[in-house]
DNA sequence: TGACTCCATCCACATATTTCTATATATTTG
DNA sequence: CAAATATATAGAAATATGTGGATGGAGTCA
Protein backbone atom coordinates (compact mmCIF):
# COMPACT_ATOMS: atom_id res chain seq x y z
CA UNK A 1 0.00 0.00 0.00
CA UNK A 2 2.79 2.53 0.82
CA UNK A 3 4.64 1.97 -2.59
CA UNK A 4 1.27 2.01 -4.17
CA UNK A 5 0.75 5.63 -2.83
CA UNK A 6 3.76 6.65 -3.38
CA UNK A 7 3.43 6.09 -6.84
CA UNK A 8 -0.04 7.78 -7.30
CA UNK A 9 1.38 10.71 -5.31
CA UNK A 10 4.49 10.97 -7.67
CA UNK A 11 1.28 11.18 -10.94
CA UNK A 12 -0.78 13.33 -9.09
CA UNK A 13 1.71 16.57 -10.37
CA UNK A 14 1.18 18.77 -13.40
CA UNK A 15 5.22 19.15 -13.71
CA UNK A 16 5.88 15.57 -12.15
CA UNK A 17 3.98 14.25 -15.25
CA UNK A 18 5.92 16.47 -17.77
CA UNK A 19 8.54 15.12 -16.87
CA UNK A 20 7.89 11.81 -17.17
CA UNK A 21 6.70 12.64 -20.84
CA UNK A 22 9.75 14.39 -21.67
CA UNK A 23 11.72 11.54 -20.07
CA UNK A 24 9.70 9.00 -22.40
CA UNK A 25 11.23 11.04 -25.59
CA UNK A 26 15.20 10.83 -24.11
CA UNK A 27 17.04 11.40 -20.69
CA UNK A 28 17.39 15.24 -19.56
CA UNK A 29 19.96 16.86 -17.13
CA UNK A 30 18.18 18.73 -14.45
CA UNK A 31 19.49 21.96 -16.29
CA UNK A 32 17.15 20.86 -19.72
CA UNK A 33 14.30 19.63 -17.64
CA UNK A 34 14.34 23.37 -15.65
CA UNK A 35 14.82 25.20 -19.25
CA UNK A 36 11.39 22.97 -20.61
CA UNK A 37 9.62 23.68 -17.50
CA UNK A 38 10.24 27.08 -16.86
CA UNK A 39 10.52 26.52 -13.16
CA UNK A 40 13.17 27.16 -10.47
CA UNK A 41 15.87 24.84 -10.25
CA UNK A 42 15.41 23.51 -6.99
CA UNK A 43 11.70 22.65 -7.92
CA UNK A 44 13.00 20.35 -10.49
CA UNK A 45 15.48 18.40 -8.47
CA UNK A 46 12.40 18.28 -5.51
CA UNK A 47 10.15 16.63 -7.79
CA UNK A 48 13.03 14.26 -9.39
CA UNK A 49 13.35 12.69 -6.07
CA UNK A 50 9.42 12.34 -5.12
CA UNK A 51 9.95 10.46 -9.11
CA UNK A 52 13.21 8.79 -7.96
CA UNK A 53 11.50 7.74 -4.36
CA UNK A 54 8.29 5.82 -6.26
CA UNK A 55 10.88 3.90 -8.16
CA UNK A 56 9.57 6.09 -11.91
CA UNK A 57 12.84 7.53 -12.72
CA UNK A 58 16.29 7.09 -11.98
CA UNK A 59 19.77 8.95 -12.29
CA UNK A 60 23.40 8.64 -13.23
CA UNK A 61 26.18 10.78 -12.73
CA UNK A 62 27.94 12.04 -15.56
CA UNK A 63 30.74 13.79 -15.13
CA UNK A 64 28.61 17.39 -14.17
CA UNK A 65 25.91 16.02 -14.92
CA UNK A 66 22.75 14.04 -13.56
CA UNK A 67 21.12 12.70 -16.46
CA UNK A 68 17.46 11.09 -15.13
CA UNK A 69 16.20 8.88 -17.57
CA UNK A 70 12.38 6.75 -16.85
CA UNK A 71 12.86 3.31 -14.60
CA UNK A 72 12.16 0.13 -16.19
CA UNK A 73 9.41 -0.74 -13.69
CA UNK A 74 9.97 -3.52 -12.58
CA UNK A 75 10.27 -2.75 -9.17
CA UNK A 76 6.23 -2.81 -8.67
CA UNK A 77 3.24 -3.48 -11.21
CA UNK A 78 2.19 -0.12 -10.67
CA UNK A 79 5.36 1.45 -12.00
CA UNK A 80 5.48 -0.89 -14.80
CA UNK A 81 1.32 -0.20 -15.54
CA UNK A 82 1.12 3.43 -14.96
CA UNK A 83 4.73 4.21 -17.00
CA UNK A 84 3.34 1.95 -19.92
CA UNK A 85 0.04 3.59 -19.70
CA UNK A 86 1.62 7.26 -19.79
CA UNK A 87 3.10 6.59 -23.27
CA UNK A 88 -0.37 7.02 -24.76
CA UNK A 89 -2.15 8.59 -22.24
CA UNK A 90 -2.09 12.50 -22.17
CA UNK A 91 -0.49 12.59 -25.81
CA UNK A 92 -2.63 14.90 -26.68
CA UNK A 93 -2.81 17.13 -23.66
CA UNK A 94 -2.43 20.88 -24.78
CA UNK A 95 0.32 21.07 -21.99
CA UNK A 96 2.26 18.40 -22.76
CA UNK A 97 2.02 18.63 -26.55
CA UNK A 98 3.54 22.34 -26.13
CA UNK A 99 6.24 20.74 -24.03
CA UNK A 100 6.81 17.97 -26.00
CA UNK A 101 7.18 20.41 -28.48
CA UNK A 102 9.77 22.97 -27.34
CA UNK A 103 11.96 19.53 -26.10
CA UNK A 104 14.05 19.13 -29.65
CA UNK A 105 15.27 22.76 -29.02
CA UNK A 106 16.53 22.35 -26.35
CA UNK A 107 20.07 21.17 -25.87
CA UNK A 108 22.51 20.52 -23.21
CA UNK A 109 25.22 22.54 -25.23
CA UNK A 110 23.13 24.98 -25.46
CA UNK A 111 21.88 25.47 -21.92
CA UNK A 112 24.67 24.27 -19.77
CA UNK A 113 27.38 26.53 -20.40
CA UNK A 114 30.19 23.52 -20.13
CA UNK B 1 -4.80 16.63 -17.92
CA UNK B 2 -7.32 18.28 -15.01
CA UNK B 3 -9.08 15.13 -15.10
CA UNK B 4 -5.97 12.87 -15.38
CA UNK B 5 -5.00 14.61 -12.10
CA UNK B 6 -8.16 14.57 -10.37
CA UNK B 7 -8.00 10.99 -10.95
CA UNK B 8 -4.66 10.36 -9.67
CA UNK B 9 -5.36 12.22 -6.19
CA UNK B 10 -8.64 10.55 -5.67
CA UNK B 11 -6.57 7.50 -5.87
CA UNK B 12 -3.70 8.82 -3.66
CA UNK B 13 -5.26 8.09 -0.40
CA UNK B 14 -5.69 5.08 1.88
CA UNK B 15 -8.94 5.24 2.66
CA UNK B 16 -10.55 6.09 -0.67
CA UNK B 17 -8.55 3.06 -1.90
CA UNK B 18 -10.10 0.95 0.89
CA UNK B 19 -13.55 2.34 -0.17
CA UNK B 20 -12.99 1.16 -4.01
CA UNK B 21 -11.77 -1.91 -2.76
CA UNK B 22 -14.83 -2.44 -0.61
CA UNK B 23 -17.28 -0.79 -3.25
CA UNK B 24 -15.84 -4.04 -5.79
CA UNK B 25 -17.46 -6.59 -3.53
CA UNK B 26 -20.82 -5.18 -3.04
CA UNK B 27 -22.34 -1.34 -3.57
CA UNK B 28 -22.52 0.30 0.09
CA UNK B 29 -23.85 3.26 1.84
CA UNK B 30 -22.36 5.95 3.90
CA UNK B 31 -23.22 3.95 7.25
CA UNK B 32 -21.47 0.55 6.06
CA UNK B 33 -18.74 2.31 4.91
CA UNK B 34 -17.62 4.51 7.91
CA UNK B 35 -18.32 1.70 10.42
CA UNK B 36 -15.83 -1.06 7.77
CA UNK B 37 -13.23 2.47 8.15
CA UNK B 38 -13.94 3.34 11.30
CA UNK B 39 -13.80 7.21 10.65
CA UNK B 40 -15.76 10.19 11.09
CA UNK B 41 -19.07 10.19 9.03
CA UNK B 42 -17.95 13.75 7.33
CA UNK B 43 -14.41 12.77 6.18
CA UNK B 44 -16.65 9.79 4.73
CA UNK B 45 -18.58 11.83 2.62
CA UNK B 46 -15.53 14.13 1.90
CA UNK B 47 -13.70 10.97 0.49
CA UNK B 48 -16.85 9.94 -1.48
CA UNK B 49 -17.07 13.14 -3.40
CA UNK B 50 -13.86 13.33 -4.18
CA UNK B 51 -13.89 9.73 -5.65
CA UNK B 52 -17.48 11.06 -7.38
CA UNK B 53 -16.10 14.17 -8.56
CA UNK B 54 -13.19 12.00 -10.26
CA UNK B 55 -15.68 9.94 -12.17
CA UNK B 56 -14.70 6.61 -9.74
CA UNK B 57 -17.73 6.03 -8.18
CA UNK B 58 -21.91 7.14 -8.70
CA UNK B 59 -24.79 7.50 -6.19
CA UNK B 60 -28.19 6.98 -6.09
CA UNK B 61 -30.55 7.65 -3.43
CA UNK B 62 -32.93 4.83 -1.80
CA UNK B 63 -35.08 5.82 0.69
CA UNK B 64 -33.31 7.68 3.51
CA UNK B 65 -29.72 5.68 2.17
CA UNK B 66 -27.30 7.09 -0.22
CA UNK B 67 -25.91 3.96 -1.93
CA UNK B 68 -22.78 4.15 -3.62
CA UNK B 69 -21.49 2.08 -6.13
CA UNK B 70 -17.93 1.70 -8.74
CA UNK B 71 -18.58 4.19 -12.06
CA UNK B 72 -18.65 1.99 -14.94
CA UNK B 73 -15.37 3.68 -15.91
CA UNK B 74 -16.31 5.02 -19.21
CA UNK B 75 -15.66 8.63 -18.48
CA UNK B 76 -12.22 8.54 -19.64
CA UNK B 77 -9.86 5.53 -19.93
CA UNK B 78 -7.63 6.49 -16.93
CA UNK B 79 -10.69 5.39 -14.80
CA UNK B 80 -11.67 2.77 -16.92
CA UNK B 81 -8.20 1.19 -16.43
CA UNK B 82 -7.34 1.85 -12.83
CA UNK B 83 -10.33 1.01 -12.10
CA UNK B 84 -9.62 -2.27 -13.63
CA UNK B 85 -5.88 -2.44 -12.39
CA UNK B 86 -7.53 -1.75 -8.99
CA UNK B 87 -9.40 -5.08 -8.90
CA UNK B 88 -6.53 -7.30 -8.92
CA UNK B 89 -3.59 -4.95 -7.04
CA UNK B 90 -3.27 -4.24 -3.50
CA UNK B 91 -5.66 -7.78 -3.02
CA UNK B 92 -3.12 -9.41 -0.28
CA UNK B 93 -2.60 -6.05 1.19
CA UNK B 94 -2.71 -6.13 4.46
CA UNK B 95 -4.53 -3.49 5.44
CA UNK B 96 -7.05 -3.95 2.60
CA UNK B 97 -7.48 -7.52 3.69
CA UNK B 98 -8.33 -6.48 7.41
CA UNK B 99 -10.92 -3.80 5.84
CA UNK B 100 -12.09 -6.54 3.06
CA UNK B 101 -12.58 -9.50 5.94
CA UNK B 102 -14.77 -7.95 8.21
CA UNK B 103 -17.21 -6.15 5.25
CA UNK B 104 -19.40 -9.41 5.12
CA UNK B 105 -20.27 -8.76 9.10
CA UNK B 106 -21.16 -5.33 8.10
CA UNK B 107 -25.15 -5.15 7.25
CA UNK B 108 -26.83 -2.60 6.66
CA UNK B 109 -29.39 -3.86 8.75
CA UNK B 110 -27.44 -4.04 11.98
CA UNK B 111 -25.72 -0.91 11.68
CA UNK B 112 -28.31 1.72 10.54
CA UNK B 113 -31.37 1.84 12.50
CA UNK B 114 -33.49 3.10 9.64
C1' DT C 1 -47.12 16.96 12.93
C1' DG C 2 -43.11 15.52 15.39
C1' DA C 3 -39.41 12.51 16.49
C1' DC C 4 -35.84 10.03 14.40
C1' DT C 5 -32.25 8.58 11.00
C1' DC C 6 -28.98 9.12 7.12
C1' DC C 7 -26.19 12.07 4.92
C1' DA C 8 -24.03 16.57 3.18
C1' DT C 9 -22.21 20.99 4.26
C1' DC C 10 -19.80 24.43 7.14
C1' DC C 11 -16.09 25.51 9.92
C1' DA C 12 -11.75 25.05 12.32
C1' DC C 13 -7.49 22.80 12.97
C1' DA C 14 -3.44 20.06 11.89
C1' DT C 15 -0.60 18.28 8.46
C1' DA C 16 1.28 17.88 3.78
C1' DT C 17 2.64 19.81 -0.59
C1' DT C 18 4.47 23.09 -3.84
C1' DT C 19 7.46 26.63 -4.68
C1' DC C 20 11.01 29.87 -4.05
C1' DT C 21 15.53 32.11 -2.14
C1' DA C 22 19.78 31.23 -0.12
C1' DT C 23 23.35 28.16 0.71
C1' DA C 24 26.11 23.95 0.39
C1' DT C 25 28.23 20.09 -2.16
C1' DA C 26 30.58 18.05 -5.99
C1' DT C 27 33.02 18.09 -10.22
C1' DT C 28 35.71 20.16 -13.81
C1' DT C 29 39.08 23.44 -15.44
C1' DG C 30 42.62 27.04 -15.42
C1' DC D 1 44.67 25.49 -5.32
C1' DA D 2 41.05 28.65 -7.01
C1' DA D 3 37.23 29.78 -9.96
C1' DA D 4 33.24 28.23 -12.35
C1' DT D 5 29.27 25.24 -13.12
C1' DA D 6 25.56 21.65 -12.16
C1' DT D 7 22.94 19.86 -8.71
C1' DA D 8 21.23 19.05 -3.92
C1' DT D 9 19.74 20.62 0.57
C1' DA D 10 17.76 23.89 4.07
C1' DG D 11 14.35 26.96 5.37
C1' DA D 12 10.23 29.64 4.75
C1' DA D 13 5.80 31.10 2.80
C1' DA D 14 1.57 30.02 0.46
C1' DT D 15 -1.66 26.75 -0.69
C1' DA D 16 -3.93 22.29 -0.52
C1' DT D 17 -5.57 18.28 1.94
C1' DG D 18 -7.40 15.20 5.65
C1' DT D 19 -10.09 15.13 9.71
C1' DG D 20 -13.88 15.65 12.96
C1' DG D 21 -17.52 18.47 15.64
C1' DA D 22 -21.67 21.08 14.89
C1' DT D 23 -25.48 22.00 12.07
C1' DG D 24 -29.19 21.35 8.82
C1' DG D 25 -31.78 19.22 4.98
C1' DA D 26 -34.32 15.17 3.36
C1' DG D 27 -36.79 11.14 4.04
C1' DT D 28 -39.34 7.75 7.20
C1' DC D 29 -42.57 6.36 10.52
C1' DA D 30 -45.64 6.66 14.48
Amino acid sequence: MRAFLKVMKALSDQNRIKIVKMLQRRPLCVCEIQAALEIAQPTVSSHLKVLEDADLVRSRKEGLWVIYSLADGKSSPYCATLLGNLTHWLENDPEIVKVLEILPFIQRETICRK
